[in-house]
DNA sequence: TGACATTTCAAACATCTGTTTAAAACTTTC
DNA sequence: GAAAGTTTTAAACAGATGTTTGAAATGTCA
């Protein structure tokens, strides 16, 4: 049975113990991945009993699977592909800016920005809530840098060139995050703060456009 | 009280066991990651008793850093940084060869190569035995990939340049193993076998000479 | 063969983990 | 203000995990 009526005071009450659960959590998940995450630390920098997961989540996997999606939902927002995009853009602009758009997205470390880490951590351990991920906000960006790509290479380009060339230029934004233990060990002057990240975007699409500027003539 | 006599069998009946536990350790840790993997596992596997892994490496964690050690020296050599280059090789064979050893190494999955895999995971989640790994092993890798760029892009280009224009190799090749659960989730019909790595290293290389070669001149 | 060393073994230990439970505290509704 | 619903709480549960232990088995060597 079912009451409709005022029950302000408990639905915030629920709605706040919720909301900290899924900050606390998030922190937690970003820090350690998904299993050495556990429940009891989770609780207690939410200031919530031991019980509070398994009361408003069901269980700490549907908790996780909630705190990937609304991490990335999130970022993609803050971050869209065609952040601050002309309208009558060049090419070389729009690949800058779905560079530095992505660069951004990933390094990204507010208090309420785990993108990057849970992704990186995703990629090694996938769990269940990845492929909902995959087909549907992941889908969109690809597409972008698809785009992007044919427009540089030139319509004739077949449909896996276009695809193993997106790749390379993605691959070069995620290595710099996702490699950053090997990086800073090897190169322990190499810094990650905002003016680092405009360079690395500035070299990202330098290095990219003469690829796919001369990718044709390139002989093997 | 140490005896230097013929104790041979006990000798052969140690190392066994010790061989089996590395074998069976670096499957498990490659397949589920040093946390998730347990000594219980591991042991059943080797055929030994649960308290194998403490009597013959002590614990846990440095049945890990002998694994992991081991792995990669392994790797690089079964395939070195310079893997059938001849001897007057053009940079453009040099720099085919990097990446296609790069792939080979890190793609190779047989009975007894783990490299791949538990490099992957030690870039999310970094443990003391990545240090020394760093450190020693990898610093040539670092070199070779250096010695290349910098033949191409011409021996002005200052060592930061250099830095960020190796690692845009060294990204591509790793991104392909790193965010395989990714890619195989965006691209199912994307495959990993001998002639498919043979084709990803041609494309990584053509892309790589393309954007190495008119770095100079790509606007920003 | 018998004293000694090394290796293996089953069992137990101590700790940690996600989850459940049943009562208490609080809120809403009438 | 009392009944009903909702949220929080402390305690307990059940299972897993790395490690330890002390005895048994196996090998070495005089």
């Amino acid at each position: 049975m079912v009451r409709q009526a005022n029950k302000a005071k408990l639905d915030k009450a629920h709605a706040a113990t919720h909301g900290r659960l899924l900050d606390a959590s998030a922190e937690v998940f970003a820090e350690v991945g998904f299993r050495a995450a556990t429940v009891r630390e989770i609780c207690e920098r939410a200031g919530a009993n031991i019980a509070a997961v398994n009361y408003h989540f069901g269980d700490k996997e549907r908790l996780y699977a909630e705190v990937l999606k609304t991490a990335y939902v999130r970022a993609l927002h803050k971050y869209p592909v065609d952040f601050g995009l002309p309208k009558n853009a060049t090419i070389e602009q729009r690949l800058e800016v779905f560079v530095r758009s992505f660069l951004l997205r990933v390094f990204d470390e507010g208090p309420h920005s785990h993108h990057g880490k849970l992704m990186a951590r995703e990629m090694i351990e996938p769990t269940a809530a990845l492929d909902s991920i995959v087909h549907t906000v992941m889908g969109r960006q690809a597409q972008a840098i698809m785009n992007i790509v044919r427009d540089l290479l030139g319509h004739s380009a077949t449909e896996e060139r276009c695809r193993l060339c997106g790749m390379s230029v993605v691959s070069q934004v995620l290595f710099y995050h996702n490699c950053r233990p090997v990086i800073s060990r090897m190169f322990p002057t190499m810094k990650f703060g905002p003016k680092e990240i405009e360079r690395l975007a500035a070299h990202i699409t330098r290095f990219s456009l003469a690829a796919l500027r001369n990718y044709s003539e390139a002989t093997r």
